[in-house]
DNA sequence: ATTTTTATAAGTAGAAACACGTACATCTAC
DNA sequence: GTAGATGTACGTGTTTCTACTTATAAAAAT
């Protein structure tokens, strides 16, 4: 049904290669198995054997699955790797997909799961594991929590966004045609509504309240 | 095999609501369709029929989805909302998540997809299409794209910060035990290292390389 | 071993920000 | 129709920042 893929599996656990090695070939997924046991082996090997899919422990010695990850992708930007964590390590999954990772799979997953991660990132689809993609939305979630409940008037925004670009008052001044004493008034305004004490702390305001972008 | 879901489906398309009602009841899914044309509808309905999945269209009129989501969790938090979204409004995708979706359908996905989709977000896990689940990675991944390549020396990198901070020059100096007139400097060559022409500029480097955290 | 970078400190001056006032026209809300 | 918020504008200070300069010692790089 698939095509015989060429799995790469990196992790410097001997049992846990083998046990999934014994479950890939007991699967109906046609697939040649290649190993290391660590992120060096893989780095010296895997041009060679070009894999479709490389699944990629995180801890382990000399080279960590990060650093592989990223210097594989370096070399060939292709190149699908599903990252594989322990349970708890779940956190290392922002530095995996910073680092160019296709898929995030948790290594208490079912076999079913590893299966559908294999398939999903073989096509070009990311997977991630339920558990991490909570992670993600609630990470999400958790930074837009506390938006727009300033009570600046929109010209105070306006003025605000404009400080942020780093114009001086007198530079805001010609660019809404007011009087620079005028934008004094509003910046001071705007210090009092916000209780900043100064630019930094306003910069730092709007940032956090997604009145300017960074 | 499932048990007998209740299924809201809040669409002002009726053809849609058809074709899709249609499609769930030739499955495999147990399932008692419930229907509303617009949030408001929906609004007036769902305390009564206490729906185990909604389908919620987002631009709808008189109450779109995102407002619906919203005023719906805010009264029964467990509610499970799945967005449907036209395939070029996947931006809503964040404002959805935010008003507290568990998952996110485009429209034309395959009817495999909504029933996963419904499945899964039964079940307590989130669903999000492959294309918008690509979007969030991406997402991810770009903000985190330029750190680290800044040329500031240590010392000036703590300046820095405690400018973001809100402190005064004066206060910093006290702070870090040393003069004034040296922190001046220091700012001074950190405007020029980062090409910035004030503290409103110097705010937003920061933030965006990661030096202090909004 | 010599050059460059870094951290420290200071003088002088002008620009910008900050703080306190006052004032008035407009618009919205009660 | 009056109260409150908003946007506009000015006066007068003080403080802080910005920009130019010089200088020394230690650390790092070449």
């Amino acid at each position: 049904m698939t095509p015989k893929l060429k799995i790469f599996i990196v992790d410097d656990h001997n049992l846990f290669r083998e046990g999934l090695l014994f479950l890939l070939s007991n699967s109906n997924l046609e697939a040649d198995i290649y190993e290391a046991e660590n992120g060096e082996q893989f780095l010296d090997k895997f041009q060679l054997i070009n894999p479709d899919i490389i699944l990629m422990d995180i801890e382990m010695p000399v080279i960590n699955g990060i650093t592989a990850t990223y210097e594989a992708l370096k070399i060939n930007p292709e190149l699908k790797i599903i990252a594989l964590s322990m349970y708890g390590n779940e956190n290392y999954y922002t530095e995996m997909i910073d680092a160019g990772a296709k898929g995030f799979l948790l290594k208490n997953s079912k076999f079913d799961d590893v299966r559908n991660a294999i398939l999903d990132v073989y096509s070009g689809k990311n997977y991630f594991s339920p558990e991490i993609l909570d992670g993600i939305i609630k990470n999400l979630n958790k930074k837009k929590y506390k938006k727009a409940n300033y009570n600046l008037s929109e010209r105070e925004v306006e003025i605000l966004y404009n400080i942020c670009k780093g114009l001086s008052n007198h530079e805001i001044a010609d660019n809404l045609f007011i009087s620079k004493r005028t934008v004094d008034k509003h910046r001071e305004n705007i210090l009092l509504k916000t209780q900043s004490k100064n630019t930094a702390e306003l910069v730092v305001y709007a940032i956090k309240n997604k009145i300017f972008e960074v």
